[in-house]
DNA sequence: TATTGTTATACTCTATAACTATA
DNA sequence: TATAGTTATAGAGTATAACAATA
């Protein structure tokens, strides 16, 4: 992320400033996991994982928005560092938990995005702040329904 | 996008809405830009020419944080598409600036663009709404310098 | 017939490295 | 010596299509 010379139009957009913020951020949050070798996606999963065990690969992706097609190699990844361990449901499923090795490193991942949340938090003034989730969840229609 | 089933932790996280969010409006913005054969950072780089005219590729990158690298393909593609032209300011740099078909093109992309900005800002409730452009700008360190 | 999961593949975005040429 | 611009390339994210196996 460079610190722009000038003000211009697109940084009065909030679609363009949303797209740079997410950009800048998730650049700093890729850097703060990479000691774990971990990409976002993979540190998402492993989150949602550790919040509820035994869920399938389609779960998990419905939650995480990521397609099923990008959800085996995610999983793949997540298995072959020894992370989860997948146990067959039925013929077509698979629950998926955390091993003892993975849940140490959640505790790593939770201790990475919970500074990075509050970084993102206290870098918003004050009379912003309490306001950004709910834009946020407004935006992704999750108060809508 | 998928809506999700359920909720869980990441909601509640302004890191993860952050990303999710972006990447949702952005999907949408990509959309509607396809009928003009443009991507987003073509498109951001054709509304930062529209405002001021004969910035150089550097310039352009710096206030779009592109790097030189990717900016070469980009110009490439919007004079291949007839939009820009560059002319020579010395041996090493070139000014870019629109053609007539350019400023065309210009005004069909403010037009969806302003449309998205509206769409975004309309998805989120009135109570929150006049915070989140600030709070992105925060984000940005764009009212800390 | 619909769903689960996988593989292969392609496109976009972004980053680094190496290079040429000019200021 | 630093800067402008280009090329090549690699990693990551996401998308579609095609497929096997099971509910």
């Amino acid at each position: 992320m460079s610190q722009p010379n000038e003000e211009h139009l697109l940084y009065r957009l909030p679609g363009y400033l949303l797209r740079r913020s997410a950009q800048a951020w998730m650049g700093r949050l890729t850097e703060r996991l990479s000691p774990l070798d971990l990409r976002i996606s993979d540190a998402s999963a492993l989150l949602l994982i550790g919040e509820r065990t035994d869920m399938t690969s389609s779960e998990i992706g419905k939650n995480l928005d990521i397609k099923s097609a990008n959800m085996a190699p995610l999983l793949g990844r997540l298995e072959s560092q020894g992370l989860i361990a997948r146990a067959p449901i039925d013929g077509k499923s698979q629950a998926v938990r955390l091993t003892e090795s993975g849940h140490k490193y959640l505790k790593k991942v939770r201790t990475i995005t919970s500074q990075l949340e509050q970084d993102i938090l206290a870098a918003i003034p004050e009379t912003h702040r309490d306001h950004f989730v709910p834009a946020l969840r407004a935006l992704l229609e999750l108060d809508s329904a």
